[in-house]
DNA sequence: TCTGGGGTCCTAACTCGG
DNA sequence: TCTGCCGAGTTAGGACCC
């Protein structure tokens, strides 16, 4: 679900020389709209957008007939339905993509125990340690792209190559639905036609900057002195494109990466300045992140709110706690404390999240009651609501001021 | 044209304690 | 007691990813 637009087609005189290329990059095409058109065969061909239908909302996916017309992920959908008035617009349904993506980081895990997923619809894979038993890289990757399409009815493009990020560039060229090996010898003759914009890094703003120093290709970004790009980008940066243009990326794939956030954040159909919606929100979005925390076995430190205005400029406030917490109610309060100093109570805003950080797991954190505190308190009410969402759904228990009122009565 | 929701990482400014 | 330096932690914002 890349949303950099399609590459050209590879140069076809890479050769398919896998020696040394034990990464693959494996990514679903045009995901949500591929599960969608498993149960919907009459619209293949068709222009499909994967959206939801509101005002507000922006393009999930789309097939590659929709994106002929100029369609693409994140793009606002009053904007695509203009592009493309005839394109069928589908709904999201995350649970099934979610169940999808569960089938096939498990046909990965059938090759090789070293999955790094990096989002619903991609994954890194090393599959060096399974070359003696299954065969080569490209071999491997042909198996997989057969699998996900035989077992889940989806196609998928793979990269192979002896990094993460030229693997990656690798599956984005092929796409969709192919399969390219990019020689040791022959990543720089791969990366430095390539735009700047398409190294994993770069988007709108620092290409911006590129351009202004006359750089455009990977090659360019090659040729230019280390120094001129940390001081044009920030030492971090800098340092990491610059090392990207040569193909040196050491990063390893990493199947177990720790969370280090929690948060939920919602667009108001309409700007909102009542603080009393607001504040309503804030426990909403507090109860998902506290759920969510408990059910991945985190507690957290650090609480931020995020408030949009209607201009769309953008504000956050965070605040570190003494103890981490997994409790709906503490972090409702911080939020509230967050919202009220940020000032902002009598502005429209759009837009409010809740996010926790610093997390650690809950099991490492010995708990301190505070001074007066009960043992058997919030957390408690909180973790026996868990239970409760578990047997009868998520809106079996809610808070009093969340729960709607009966048809007819004043939403106090 | 008008911009979702879930995240990660980086930088700069600031505070605080040694 | 005051001042300066340094490092660690916090906070805010921004860019980027899918």
């Amino acid at each position: 679900m890349s949303r950099k637009q399609q590459m050209p087609r590879p140069k076809s005189d890479l050769g398919d020389d896998d020696t040394g290329c034990p990464i693959l990059h494996v990514d679903m095409d045009a995901f949500y709209a591929g599960v969608e058109l498993r149960e919907r065969p009459e619209l293949v061909g068709s222009p499909v957008i994967i959206g939801a239908p509101g005002a507000r909302g922006v393009v999930l996916s789309a097939t590659y007939e929709a994106r002929r017309f100029g369609v693409h992920s994140a793009m606002p959908m009053t904007r695509a339905r203009r592009l493309c008035p005839q394109a069928v617009i589908i709904p999201p349904s995350r649970g099934k993509y979610a169940e999808v993506s569960r089938g096939v980081m498990e046909i990965f895990h059938t090759f090789t125990p070293e999955v790094e997923p990096i989002a619903s619809d991609e994954a890194f894979l090393d599959v060096g340690g399974a070359r003696k038993r299954l065969g080569p890289s490209a071999a491997i990757a042909a198996m997989i792209r057969e699998r996900v399409a035989r077992e889940q009815g989806i196609t998928c493009s793979v990269g192979v190559a002896n990094s993460k990020f030229v693997a990656k560039l690798a599956s984005q060229h092929c796409k969709p639905d192919g399969l390219l090996v990019v020689p040791v010898d022959k990543v720089v003759d791969f990366l430095h036609p390539l735009p700047v914009g398409a190294l994993w890094g770069v988007g709108e703003r620092t290409e911006q900057s590129l351009v202004r120093l006359g750089v455009r290709t990977v090659g360019d970004l090659a040729a230019i002195p280390l120094a001129t790009l940390q001081h044009q980008l920030g030492q971090a940066a800098g340092a990491h494109l610059a090392a990207l243009a040569w193909g040196r990326d050491e990063r390893p794939v990493t199947p177990h990466v720790p969370d280090k956030s929690i948060g939920a954040e919602e667009t108001f159909a309409t700007d909102v300045d009542d603080p009393v919606k607001i504040r309503r929100e804030l426990l909403r979005l507090s109860e998902r992140v506290a759920a969510r925390l408990r059910e991945g076995g985190h507690v957290g430190r650090t609480v931020s709110v995020k408030l949009r205005r209607a201009d769309f400029s953008t504000i956050s406030r965070s605040r570190t706690l003494r103890e981490p917490t997994d409790v709906a109610q503490v972090l409702y309060a911080t939020a509230c404390d967050l919202y009220a100093a940020a000032g902002l109570e009598k502005v429209r805003l759009r837009l409010v999240g809740v996010r926790v950080e610093s997390l650690r797991p809950a099991g490492e954190t010995p708990r301190q009651l505070g001074l007066g505190e009960r043992e058997s308190g919030w957390r408690e009410a909180e973790q026996a609501m868990d239970r409760a969402a578990r047997r009868f759904g998520r809106d079996a228990v809610l808070p009093a001021s969340l729960v709607r009122p009966p048809f007819g009565e004043i939403d106090p």
